[in-house]
DNA sequence: ACGTGGCATGGGG
DNA sequence: CCCCCATGCCACG
């Protein structure tokens, strides 16, 4: 986002309260873009994150602290607390603070007076966010916005009327979130040329221009109204036109959350007009032609009415009409957690899997039909028109929707999708999803990888879910929500279904087109990574022993209740010789010291150390030396170790591990999930924030940079050397135990087999752990898989060379570091095998083996995820789980040379 | 000759 | 039998 230009913009507009304890909203957009300062004028920290949306459009800079306080819906209560504006809820009482624009969307105004939080306002089907504001302060003045629009967004302006918040119910409802798709807007965007596009820019401009002004004279509302009133509703803002879009027909292509916005208002407006009743005149799509006749009213008719209730439209179709297969898999939460704002709604319109012709060079992805009569703008002529989408990262793309004739029918496409499915590494099998977040209409887009993809739903008969909880890494936008949100249940939850999902999946999605698309092995490889990794960082609930499921090979746990997401952690041994588990504190990063048997919170931080009250504070060091640590560490460790030795001390050790645990819960989540709370990544790996300097955001683009000397102690050599490590434990033991097979399985054997002999860095683990560590291995394997697939296999992973971990593990040291490598890698493995020893001497006891496992997996994981993240870079990002990361530890050596 | 755009074909549901 | 949609193929630039 431009946010310079807008922060200026919006400077002078909102003026000069920057640091208003009570309005941190719209206070300090210049402070804020001037100065690397937290926005929050009481916090002195340097910013790192992005937090609310100013009304400039650009987003809030917050430090990491104060980031999280507004994600995690404490922004208010901690710093508004004695400002004035806070309200109670009138169904729940719950206090809300309605002054500033840090809550806009946390509280919707009744029209009865009063106000709901947004949790009751969904319950009761009310909007999710006050409908007249949030767009003017949320939402970014721009294309983004306009084009945002979805047509949900859209219908629910437009039955409200003027008053935009008041909305059919269905569309909070997250239940109603499918069906409401909306039925498409009557009008179409289409128009919008090439030239046109482009032309966004300048309207931008001129919107963010305007919008002080506007906003200044008056309340926003009334100027909304005038200016749906005079027609000038080309000229609002986006919000603005959300908001009066239901009003207007204009807005109808903006809604779409299309690109249309780049028209200029007269330019919108003339497309919209003109577009309309071109729309119509092509083969209207079911929609259309329902709507057709009644163009506005039929807008507000629908919204009430139809749209809510009748419409067959989403609702209707959406599961009922699209087949299941395009049923979106992922719940509101997932949803809400990539939309990274709380407060937004994000409603799963549908989900694709990638054909071979998809993923290919073509850069044409073939829509649903009905997906994209339904979600999408209608389009009367085949040249559609540019449709902006956001991916989990928080990047935008405009692909330009279109059609073919096809017989009596169409063809929709999207085209120019290449940039993105090459950014977020998509393969033919790989699952692109579409949402829209609700209050701000736009398009989101996710993606899971076809592992992922596979645990939660592919197919959706399977998914009994529908709703469910999908979820897995849905790229989907991501950002910050994961990381915000208290994944642990959540994830859980996804693990669990994926679980079940696991069996049935195999056959579904890709069914009988797909049939050339399977990819087959390496996402199975993905997913069991990805189930190993959250495997790694889920605990059992206490007291809850598990009954081993084998599924397809693999070994699961099953719990009755869903299983905790933990805060990984270190079991080993203390000097009086009791076993004991280390753990992190979340703020401080300092190590503590615990009971074995003690199941952390993923969010554990030194106040809850209710074991050691003298060290129950993140003021009190940590009785663990750094090198103590190093040995304590696991794999995860080396990298950690050896960047210390690097040079940095404790605190760079802490922070990397602390990283990694990140990392690892991230990856768990869902690739947008985690990273996304940036929101905006680096162009090298969106899923980090810029100024990161993991693995992933300092690797060069694969294959260029300097090559690695064998003594290079980089992340990136780390990494490689620490996969190594594993994969040479895992054919150490492999050999042992099938020397012939090996060698044979290793070359043809799929990732199955890779699984089965998986080797023992899991053992060390307790029973649970087991099953991870293969699928750990698994997924190790899988990680280089993908890389290699790309450049060897192409549309379909190589399945052969996914599965050749050993191969790799020499593809890898000759792409990046070549001999260095492989030294590297023996004194990784040799580091593992020690820690290992070490580890499972104290593990095994462990109650929960899970945790013990768990923990080295998930470090593992989060560690390798880091670094695949690096190496990978892309693909790593894209990848929904950190899993894919892992996997390409060694890929991650070999990628480079990719 | 290559890359794209658009249409046609054909398998599958 | 019809509709979808993944690909193939061809024409155009």
């Amino acid at each position: 986002m431009s946010s310079s230009s807008l922060a200026a913009t919006s400077t002078t507009a909102t003026a000069t309260n920057n640091n208003n304890n009570n309005n941190t909203s719209c206070s300090s957009s210049s402070s804020t873009v001037l100065s690397r300062k937290c926005f929050n004028s009481d916090c002195t920290d340097f910013k790192s994150r992005k937090g609310w949306r100013l009304r400039s459009g650009d987003y809030a800079d917050l430090c990491d602290r104060c980031a999280s306080a507004h994600e995690e819906g404490r922004f208010c209560e901690t710093f508004h607390l004695n400002a004035s504006g806070w309200r109670g809820c009138e169904s729940c009482g719950k206090r809300v603070h309605c002054g500033c624009i840090v809550s806009l969307q946390a509280f919707t105004l009744l029209d009865a007076g009063g106000i709901a939080c947004i949790s009751c306002a969904r319950k009761s089907f009310v909007l999710t966010s006050n409908p007249a504001w949030p767009p003017l302060f949320c939402h970014p003045p721009f294309p983004e916005r306009l084009k945002d629009f979805s047509v949900k967004s859209w219908s629910q302006l437009a039955g409200s009327g003027p008053v935009p918040w008041r909305q059919a119910p269905s569309l909070f409802n997250s239940s109603a979130t499918q069906s409401e798709l909306q039925p498409r807007m009557p009008y179409e965007v289409d128009r919008l040329n090439a030239g046109e596009r482009f032309s966004a820019l300048s309207l931008e401009k001129r919107k963010l221009e305007d919008f002080p002004e506007r906003f200044i004279n008056g309340s926003p509302r009334n100027h909304l109204q005038d200016i749906v009133e005079n027609g000038n509703a080309g000229i609002i803002d986006d919000e603005q036109q959300q908001m009066f879009s239901s009003l207007r027909e204009d807005i109808s292509a903006q809604q779409f959350g299309i690109t249309t916005p780049y028209a200029s208002p007269s330019e919108s407006k003339g497309q919209i007009e003109g577009s309309v009743n071109p729309l119509q005149p092509a083969p209207l799509p079911p929609f259309a032609k329902r709507f057709h006749g009644p163009l506005h009213k039929g807008v507000d008719s629908l919204v009430d009415g139809q749209i809510r209730n009748g419409r067959p439209r989403v609702d209707a179709r959406g599961k009922s009409q699209l087949l299941p297969r395009y049923w979106p898999r992922f719940t509101d939460e997932e949803l809400q957690q990539i939309s990274g704002n709380p407060n937004s709604v994000i409603k799963p319109l549908f989900e694709k899997m990638l054909s071979a012709s998809d993923a290919g060079r073509i850069g044409r992805l073939v829509l649903p039909k009905k997906c994209a009569e339904a979600y999408f703008p209608p389009i009367s002529q085949p040249e559609g028109l540019p449709l902006r989408v956001q991916d989990s990262k928080g990047k935008e793309w405009i692909f330009q929707f279109r059609f073919w004739p096809n017989n009596n029918s169409r063809m929709y496409v999207l085209e120019g999708v290449t940039p993105c499915i090459q950014n977020m590494q998509l393969q033919a099998g790989d699952i692109v999803t579409f949402s829209r977040l609700e209050p701000e209409g736009k398009l989101v887009m996710g993606f899971r990888k076809a592992s992922s993809a596979s645990l939660s739903d592919q197919d959706n008969e399977t998914s009994q879910t529908g709703d469910g909880a999908s979820a897995n890494g849905d790229a989907e936008m991501g950002p910050s929500p994961w990381s915000k949100v208290d994944k642990s249940g959540y994830i859980a939850k996804e693990v669990l279904e994926a679980k079940s999902s696991i069996k049935k999946r195999k056959s579904s999605t890709l069914g009988s087109k797909s049939k050339r698309l399977r990819i087959e092995n390496e996402d199975m490889i993905e997913l069991k990574l990805t189930w190993e990794e959250a495997q790694g960082l889920l605990r059992p609930a206490p007291d809850h022993v598990p009954s081993i499921v084998v599924i397809e090979g693999f070994e699961f746990e099953e719990y009755e209740d869903a299983p905790v997401l933990g805060k990984p952690t270190i079991f080993a041994m203390d000097n009086v010789g009791h076993k004991i588990q280390w753990v992190q504190c979340e703020d401080c990063l300092k190590w503590r010291k615990l009971p074995l048997n003690v199941l952390l919170p993923s969010k554990w931080t030194c106040s809850g150390n209710t074991w050691d009250s003298e060290r129950s504070s993140c003021s009190v060091a940590q009785d663990l030396t750094s090198e103590q640590l190093e040995n304590l560490l696991p794999s995860r460790n080396l990298v950690t170790s050896k960047r210390l030795k690097a040079a940095k001390k404790d605190i760079d050790n802490v922070e990397a591990l602390g990283g990694l645990d990140t990392l690892a819960n991230l990856a768990i989540l869902g690739e947008g999930e985690a990273l996304l709370a940036s929101s905006q990544a680096t162009t090298k790996h969106p899923r980090h924030r810029p100024g990161c300097s993991c693995i992933v955001c300092i690797q060069p683009p694969s294959g260029k940079g300097p090559k690695h000397k064998q003594t290079c102690t980089c992340n990136v050599c780390q990494t490689v050397k620490r996969r190594f490590k594993t994969l040479m434990m895992k054919r150490e033991k492999k050999q042992s135990e099938k020397e012939a097979e090996t060698t044979r399985k290793q070359q043809e054997s799929s990732a199955e087999k890779l699984l089965d002999d998986d080797p023992s860095p899991s053992s060390n683990a307790g029973s649970a752990s087991g099953s991870p560590n293969k699928k750990k291995a698994v997924s190790e394997v899988s990680d280089d898989d993908p890389n290699r697939m790309k450049s060897s296999t192409s549309p379909f992973k190589g399945q052969i060379d996914l599965n050749i971990q050993p191969e790799r593990d020499d593809e890898l040291s000759p792409g990046s570091d070549s001999g260095g490598m492989m030294r590297m890698l023996q004194d990784a493995s040799e580091r593992y095998l020690r820690m290992q020893r070490f580890l499972s001497s104290d593990g095994d006891s462990i109650p929960a083996s899970n945790h013990s496992v768990s923990s080295w997996g998930a470090d593992e994981k989060a560690g390798s995820g880091i670094m695949l993240g690096g190496s990978h870079q892309d693909a790593s990002e894209d990848h929904p789980s950190a899993f894919s990361l892992i996997a390409s530890a060694s890929a991650s050596a070999s990628t480079p040379a990719t």
